[in-house]
RNA sequence: GGCGCCGUGGCCAAGUGGCUAAGGCAGAGGAUUGCAAAUCCUUUAUCCCCGGUUCGAAUCCGGGCGGCGCCUCCA
């Protein structure tokens, strides 16, 4: 039973091996906040969160660091614009992004350290580079000198003599056109920190080295980020760490694909089948998402759909494919996730416990161990099923956590645990106690694979507001009641009348045995 | 030009050499229900095209067609 992941590196997948028996370290390329996050930057965070939970599954010690690029060209940009200092701007963009990493369910990172905060760090990195003889100093400026890295270009599989273009406006001061900044020199209005190559601010690569380097040592494990990262921000990563302690920085390079808009112009007007085939071919013309061509909105996203739905459509896809994104794609693969929610309303008709808030094991679910002894007695075909199932799912999830794949297996549970409760009359006043505590470690099954998805770990957040929802409560129950009275007096045209005109309001109803439940949607 | 990815049922999406090609959504039929809802059961695949390797390929190789990414800021 072992572990294999992807690595960009050698562009096969490899058995996972940790530097340090037990304990694995993950260092995964933040945003620069300098603009609120879109829904592109949460892909690579969700996948990881899903990472750390399985491995910290699989009894290791995981430490994941996430870093915060707070100083940077763009980020200046933004503060004179705005006429605030870079660092409200920073702080703004910051707490955005982490609003938006706890409404998706992202709660497992250990660090998020700021470059801003480790400037000194930085310096020393720099003029070690410079002391060995990897980088050199132009006019205020400091570069990394490529032509030095005998390995430069391994992970992109590139050479910087190949390559056309580069240079960019500070060409005149490097050596040759691939180098890049390690240090630039602060114009007169812009922020700096004093150096000994006099006032300026760290270049874009060099803060990921420095706080690695801090954080999980020379080597550590995992080192993580979009495809779009390979080059050049992880590939000169690599150079500059490699060539400042001669050891390899990172054992698995792991990239997660990225999101392309898929929007047909219809976002939020629910674009009929019928509409969108009227001609036959509609070609939708999708396109990378990037903050520059006006992906946004990711706040609205989260408000309209739930972060729930987002996550379960991000992992839906194995994590190194393009996926297309778009709202109508996220709602429609949110419906799926209904059939959950449903079910856990059953499980608490059945059981009068709440699936999230079971006293005995939602606190420590999610920290349940692989291989744990199981309270699985006796053999039923439930208990079996539920084994063979679950198995499925954690041989999936050993494949280079494929998600996507693993899902089946958790719907495939969800099957099995209604049909069980179907032929067991579980709802009946009053279950025979075997057939329920089947039913129960089948759900505390579930619950354990959901989790390491970091799904169903909260009850979805539901657009509609307390009191709102005390009202509406009041009315429903209201009508319910008229209704009852119509069903006993075998008023049927009044009773499908009102349930009929609940249901064009979005309320639908649902009849059980001696009562009736309601739901929106 | 250089490096790389993708093309599986109406839609989304696993599977990368060998049982009847996962699963979800949508559709159809059935069970259940006073009628519904929920739930369960049943049901839909020339795996882009052509050639090759092989006892055997969606899966490997070559060619073609189509879509896309990086090489400039990007998760």
């Amino acid at each position: 039973m072992s572990i294999r992941v992807y690595n960009t590196l050698t562009r096969t997948k490899e058995e996972f091996q940790t530097i340090a028996p037990g304990k694995v370290g993950i260092y995964l390329c933040g945003p620069t906040v300098y603009k609120e996050s879109h829904i592109g930057h949460m892909v690579g965070p969700v996948i990881f969160d899903t990472i750390k939970r399985y491995l910290a599954y699989n009894r290791f010690e995981v430490t994941w660091v996430v870093n915060i690029t707070d100083v940077d060209d763009k980020l200046i940009a933004q503060s004179q614009q705005r006429g605030i200092p870079m660092s409200q701007v920073a702080t703004e963009m910051t707490m955005d992004y982490c609003a938006n990493l706890m409404a998706l369910g992202v709660d497992q990172i250990t660090h998020m350290p700021k470059a801003t905060e480790h400037i000194k760090e930085i310096i020393e990195f720099i003029q070690r580079l410079i002391e060995k003889d990897y980088a050199y100093e132009s006019a205020g400026d400091v570069f990394f000198d490529v032509r030095k890295d005998s390995e430069y270009g391994k992970l992109s599989n590139r050479r910087p003599e190949e390559q056309a273009g580069m240079g960019g406006e500070a060409a005149s001061k490097k050596r040759a056109p691939g180098d890049f900044a390690l240090w630039k020199e602060a114009k007169p209005s812009e922020p700096a920190w004093q150096s000994p190559w006099g006032p300026g601010r760290p270049g874009w690569h060099i803060e990921c080295s420095a706080m690695s380097h801090k954080v999980l040592g020379n080597s550590f494990d995992i080192h993580g980020g979009g495809l779009d990262l390979i080059f050049p921000h992880h590939e000169n990563e690599v150079a500059q760490s490699e060539c400042c302690h001669d050891v390899p920085m990172a054992r698995y390079w792991m990239h997660n694909g990225l999101l392309r808009s898929g929007e047909a112009g219809k976002v939020g007007g629910r674009a009929t089948a019928e509409e969108n085939t009227a001609d036959g071919l509609e070609h939708t013309a999708t396109e990378k998402m990037s903050r520059s061509k006006g992906a946004g909105g990711l706040r609205g996203l989260i408000d309209r759909q739930g972060g729930e739905r987002i996550r379960f459509f991000l992992l839906r896809t194995h994590y190194r494919s393009t996926i297309v994104f778009s709202e109508d794609r996220v709602a429609e693969a949110g419906g799926a996730l209904e059939k959950f929610y449903l079910f856990f309303e059953r499980y608490q008709r059945v059981t009068g416990q709440s699936f999230y808030l079971d006293p005995n094991h939602s606190s420590n679910a999610s920290q349940r161990l692989r291989d744990h002894d199981g309270s699985y007695t006796g053999d039923s075909e439930l208990r079996e099923n539920v084994c063979e199932l679950k198995s499925e799912f954690l041989r999936k999830m050993d494949d280079d956590f494929n998600t996507g794949a693993a899902m089946s297996d958790l719907f495939q549970l969800l099957t099995a645990l209604n049909k069980f409760a179907d032929e067991n009359r579980l709802e009946d006043k009053q279950p025979a106690d075997e057939p329920l505590e089947a039913f129960c470690q089948g759900v505390e099954t579930l619950r354990e694979l959901a989790h390491l998805l970091g799904l169903f770990v909260t009850p979805p957040v539901r657009a509609v507001g307390e009191s709102d929802q005390e009202a509406t409560n009041a009315l429903v129950n209201l009508l319910i009641n008229l209704r009852s009275e119509a069903r006993t007096n075998k008023n049927f045209d009044t009773a499908d009348q009102i349930r009929d005109s609940l249901g064009d309001i979005g309320i639908i109803l649902e009849d059980r045995q001696g009562s009736t439940e309601w739901r929106t949607q």
